[in-house]
DNA sequence: GAAATTTGACCATA
DNA sequence: TATGGTCAAATTTC
């Protein structure tokens, strides 16, 4: 069903704590866990956090794989109509054709154990935070912006940037910081795909 | 004080 | 009847 449901798989990040999946570049407020039976983990609901505000709808499910604990199994569901701006803008719909059929893909087996998923196309939520990582063309994907809760708890899992620009510098350095921690890894190039730059 | 996270319960669908 | 998903209330952190 191409209704702008994306199965994506990423690898947990080694900053600190694997029990948060890479932050998108939006804002994601959890509003559940459950456990699922097929799976040793449970699995988190999320919300986007301006929902309240720009009436976005999209959500996504974060589970962690039984046979990768190291990779999350991220389920956008729903589109971004906020593009974690100070003014609401509207963002037409994600081509969910394309999205659709990425996630058929992503139902393949493991990618190898280490978390080389990919296959899926980054254009979802990936190609709105293009427009505020102009500038940074490495930065054209995921970014993790662990504002508070980066070394501390499981809390604040996801950046606190209240409209994006505010973290336009600091997602210089996160994203840095992290493409040097995972430049042994190619984990996060596995993520994001340096293709994306080249659009 | 406000916002977010966590846990439990309830509802809907298969 | 069982599982998945969502909502609400309480608690914690910033």
């Amino acid at each position: 069903m191409d209704d702008g449901t994306v199965t994506r798989r990423v690898p947990a990040l080694r900053t600190g704590n694997m029990e948060m999946p890479p932050d998108d570049g939006y804002t994601w407020r959890k509003y559940g866990q459950k456990d699922i039976l097929n799976s040793r983990f449970p699995r988190s609901y999320y919300r986007c956090t301006h929902r309240s505000y720009y009436g976005c709808e999209a959500k996504k499910k974060v589970q962690r794989l039984d046979d990768d604990p190291n990779t999350f199994e991220v389920i956008y569901c729903g589109t971004h109509t906020c593009q974690t701006s100070p003014t609401p803008i509207l963002i037409p719909t994600l081509v969910p054709s394309a999205i659709g059929n990425n996630m058929n893909d992503n139902d393949n087996d493991d990618g190898g154990g280490g978390g080389h998923q990919q296959g899926a196309s980054p254009q979802s939520a990936s190609i709105q935070l293009r427009n505020w990582l102009e500038g940074n063309p490495r930065n054209t994907g995921t970014l993790l912006i662990p504002r508070s809760g980066a070394g501390g708890s499981t809390s604040r899992q996801v950046g606190q940037q209240q409209g994006g620009r505010d973290i336009d510098g600091s997602v210089a350095e996160l994203a840095d910081a992290m493409f040097n921690s995972a430049s042994s890894g190619s984990s996060m190039d596995a993520i994001f795909s340096p293709r994306q730059g080249s659009l």
